[in-house]
RNA sequence: GGGCGCUUAGCUCAGCGGUAGAGCGCCUCGUUUACACCGAGGAUGCCGGGGGUUCGAAUCCCUCAGCGCCCA
């Protein structure tokens, strides 16, 4: 027997560990199937489970349950990343709280802290993606520092520099200061901050007391200026144009120059320019052939090294012993000092409110510092080329549509991508570098040797980048890497390219665009046909979860108090194409019922005797109810599929939704009760046959997003060996003879006992008195089926009986129109008759505007002429059924007027 | 500044040319032998405003407003 109430715990993880057992998850390369390849996203390898993971791993999860029910060979390739600076500082901050310093212990000792550190919390997220019931082929699993990943890596850099895709170039970068490393621009933020303009008088030479006011919002770089830039079009700065200036406190002589750069409306309309501090400056720079002064080091303080040699005394101006001072003070305190000198010496014009955007880096959150330095690059705009042409031609679609405008816009215009990092945790750059300064990337060090010895001599010696790359470089190789790449493996033959990549609209440029460029490079073809986007998850009022606004939801405690298939199915209701998914704990709780409602279902079934028969044909059925309940578990496969197709997960939850508990459960099973509560024959042989098929069917329809339950109860019912609903093949639509004819009557049925039931409620009549049903005007069709149906009719409709009337009707009735009859329900003493007649005449009076609204659409002969012909004939067909009814209620009227 | 999305029942959202929908919530009734995480019934909408196209607009176009996001 089943329990009383549905205990997901007391199964989940049994059953996972069943199907992981038995091999259910794994891919089949041997197999003739068809492929289904989804690629995971590669979670951070030290990470854990958060609810947005809980909402991508639940839809892909669900498609590949679903394909794999179709008879597909799917593959869901698992893995994580090794997540650079995320894992790198974790592992520093743990060191620092035992007193070690990484540089104190070295890079190799640290590197191995950061493994062992990942052998200890590197399965935290596998665990979690099982219980949240992830079919992922685990033996496959996959990191993005395993050796073959590792060889992939080098195979890549190594080409892509033969090619000429990768090069060393000296450029501003983003560099965050608190890591010490450089970034990309992805990996910045722009956060509005409340900052000031401040205007700086910089002496015009030559001409005492006329000075070029610029405004700025940095004043500490000024330190670094080269020139200082005005519109060419600007007439308050037409005559200084081509003279100098002298640059306050270092009382170097810089340019003016004449650049569009510099906005005549902005703050004073001339603008100091630090070519090594400013992304705009230092094309303003290059155009102008000026120098590039760095004074900000790897810390983000004050350093003189580059301008030392030309702080030159300027009385009243510059006084290079303030500069000295300065040297190795934070930004944010030279500012304040160099701010305050300025003032002193009367160079500070004013200083106003400003608004700016401030970059931040997305992980360490300070302020991000463009930095001069030498880095690798990736030629992003080449790579991206084919990329964009894939998306154009529909080689790779994306789900929802509008998304690739998104990625168009990024890729169309993408900058180099400085693919160096300074950090210890990664893969580390295959470039040697010679005494000389000559550089050798190759993949092994031998190699590297053999080059260099060829060139350079016998007894060179070479030093190793001590960089490592990007995180996301070797998550782009992910869909080929995986599969083996460089070796030509059947995986890679197979299952490459994949069918679809499913991830938030976040990740379409680190992720998504860079995969479909580094894919098409080396596999010669797009990573993914469909690229499906969702959501994000946020909490119920629509903010972003996050640990510090403390609104984050935990999809293990979720797990926990309402079961996996809850959450499951909760997400998959709430998934709409590419909105964000608004989700708190009460969404669960709701969703939960659902599941409730199936078990309860399942546990009449099994009361009733109703168990799993191999021998039962549905397509030899023979009673109506039979043929109804199939043809609506038809209808529910084909919603099914229409909807998961389309990747509507919601559509796809709600068609399940409905047809378990509108259909199966609200009508069919209390359809079947007088069968099955009746004698043994014929029809309760059927009436249980039919019900341990649709009983079947509904546990593979909702396996994929249900994947705990249904198993569970498709064990318990013996619908196969323990832990194989999961291989079992998906439903399809069976032919049901008769079917119109059933749901014709059944349909008739639902009608009579509804517009019952609607007017018993709203005549106050309670569910105890029973009540005859006289039909008046019944055609002999709708008297046979009151007859065949009398049992069900009783028991719904709280009915004594079901005949025709005979004769006159009695006092006191109240009445209501389904289809050509009109149901009497003789009430004389409980009801009262003015509220019957204001029913009648509530009800008379929507039949009437109903027919009014068709009869001036019938009239217009616009309408007639121009609108499809079988609309035109709806609205006849609705008028003469409105005005049939308006027919039938003045009829009930007369009846109760004496 | 450029671009995108959203605005439909109290809430969350489907629908995207032909009779306005769902879930939850709300109100009334209910110990009918699966289920109160239940059953039956009910109420609730100028489909953001304005204009246009069309025989017909929540749906297509324009415009305005508000909200959100992305890129500068």
């Amino acid at each position: 027997m089943l329990d009383k109430t549905l205990s997901p715990a007391s199964f989940e993880q049994r059953i996972y560990e069943g199907w992981e057992a038995s091999g259910a998850f794994g891919a089949r390369p041997d197999s003739a199937a068809e492929p289904f390849t989804i690629m995971i996203p590669p979670p951070n390898v030290t990470g854990s489970l958060h609810i947005g993971h809980a909402l991508t791993f639940t839809i892909q999860d669900t498609l590949v349950r679903w394909r794999r029910m179709q008879g597909r060979d799917a593959l869901w390739q698992p893995g994580t990343d090794h997540a650079g600076i995320a894992t790198q500082m974790v592992v520093e901050r743990l060191l620092a709280g035992q007193g070690v310093n990484r540089r104190e212990i070295g890079r190799e000792k640290f590197v191995e802290h950061v493994w062992e550190w990942k052998a200890q919390s590197g399965g935290t997220i596998t665990r979690q993606l099982r219980r949240l019931g992830a079919s992922l082929d685990w033996p496959r699993e996959r990191f993005t520092m395993d050796a073959g990943l590792s060889e992939a890596v080098r195979e890549v850099f190594v080409t892509l520099h033969k090619q000429g895709l990768i090069y060393r170039d000296r450029r501003l970068v983003n560099w965050d200061p608190k890591f010490q490393t450089a970034i990309s621009d992805l990996e910045v933020e722009n956060k509005e901050m409340k900052g000031s303009l401040w205007h700086l008088r910089y002496p015009v030479e030559g001409e005492a007391g006329r000075f070029l006011v610029v405004a700025t919002t940095r004043p500490e770089t000024m330190l670094g200026d080269t020139a200082v830039a005005v519109h060419p079009d600007d007439e308050r700065f037409k005559d200084l144009v081509g003279k100098f200036v002298i640059l306050p406190l270092t009382g170097r002589r810089i340019p003016v120059v004449a650049d569009e750069y510099s906005d005549p409306e902005k703050g004073s309309g001339a603008v100091k320019i630090t070519p090594a501090h400013d992304f705009n400056d230092f094309a303003v720079g290059k155009r102008h052939g000026l120098g590039m002064p760095s004074i900000l080091d790897a810390d983000g303080a004050i350093w003189l090294d580059e301008i030392e040699g030309e702080l030159r005394e300027v009385d009243g101006v510059a006084e290079p012993g303030f500069v000295r001072g300065l040297a190795g003070q934070d930004r944010f305190a030279a500012r304040k000092a160099i701010v305050a000198e300025l003032e002193r010496l009367e160079l500070l014009e004013k200083i106003e409110p400003h608004n700016n955007a401030v970059p931040h880096g997305d992980r360490s959150g300070v302020p991000i510092e463009p930095r001069l330095t030498l880095q690798w690059y990736c030629d992003a705009a080449t790579l991206a080329k084919p990329a964009i042409e894939a998306v154009e031609t529909g080689a790779t679609e994306f789900v929802p549509k509008h998304f690739e405008n998104i990625f168009f816009s990024w890729m169309r215009d993408i900058q180099p991508w400085c693919v160096s990092r300074q950090l210890w945790w990664g893969h580390q750059i295959p470039a040697w570098y010679a005494p000389d300064g000559s550089v050798f990337v190759a993949k092994t060090e031998d190699e590297a040797y053999a080059e260099a010895r060829a060139k350079l001599g016998a007894d060179v010696t070479l030093t190793r980048d001590e960089d490592v790359l990007d995180t996301w470089f070797s998550s782009a190789l992910w869909p080929f890497s995986t599969l083996g790449w460089p070796q030509k493996t059947t995986e890679l033959e197979k299952y490459y390219p994949g069918d679809v990549l499913v991830t938030g609209w976040d990740i379409i440029f680190f992720w998504v665009a860079r995969m479909m460029m580094m894919g098409h490079h080396f596999m010669g073809g797009v990573p993914f046909k469909t690229v499906y986007i969702h959501g994000l998850v946020r909490d119920e009022k629509g903010q972003k979860m996050s640990k510090s606004k403390g609104n984050v939801i935990d999809p293990l405690e979720l797990i926990e108090n309402f079961g996996t298939d809850a959450l499951r199915f909760t997400i998959a209701s709430l998934a709409t194409p590419g909105r964000d998914v608004k989700l708190g704990r009460k969404r669960v709780e709701d969703f939960r019922s659902f599941g409730t409602k199936l078990w309860n279902a399942a546990r009449f079934c099994e009361m009733n005797g109703i168990a799993p028969d191999a021998s039962f044909d549905p397509t030899k059925v023979q009673t109506p109810l039979a043929r109804w309940i199939l043809d609506a578990a038809n209808n529910a496969i084909a919603e099914a599929d229409a909807a998961l197709e389309a990747y509507r997960m919601d559509d796809y939850a709600n068609a399940c939704y409905r047809f378990v508990w509108n259909g199966f459960c609200d009508w069919f099973l209390e359809f079947a009760k007088p069968a099955l509560n009746g004698p043994e024959g014929a029809e309760k042989a059927e009436v249980k046959g039919v019900a341990q098929h649709v009983l079947g069917t509904i546990l593979r329809l909702l396996h994929p997003v249900m994947p705990y339950i249904t198993e569970e109860l498709w064990d318990r019912f013996g619908y196969g060996p323990e832990f194989s609903l999961i291989r079992t093949p998906w439903p399809t639509p069976v032919a049901v003879p008769g079917a119109e004819d059933a749901r014709a009557e059944l349909d008739w049925v639902v009608k009579l006992v509804t517009e019952v039931r609607a007017v018993r409620s709203e005549m106050n009549v309670a569910p105890s008195v029973l009540v005859p049903l006289l039909l008046s005007g019944a055609s002999t069709e709708t008297l046979a089926r009151a007859g065949r149906w009398i049992d069900a009719i009783r028991r719904l409709g709280r009915a004594t009986e079901v005949r025709a009337l005979e004769g006159d009707a009695p006092k006191g009735v109240a009445q209501v129109v389904v289809d050509e009859a009109t149901v009497l329900l003789p009430l004389a003493d409980v009801i009262d008759l003015g509220a019957e007649r204001a029913r009648l005449l509530k009800e008379k009076a929507k039949s009437e505007v109903e027919a009014e609204k068709v009869t001036a659409k019938l009239s217009n002969q616009d309408f007639i002429s121009r609108a499809k012909p079988e609309v035109v004939e709806e609205n006849r067909e609705r008028l003469a059924a409105a005005q049939a009814e308006t027919a039938r209620l003045d009829a009930a009227l007369s009846r109760i007027s004496d």
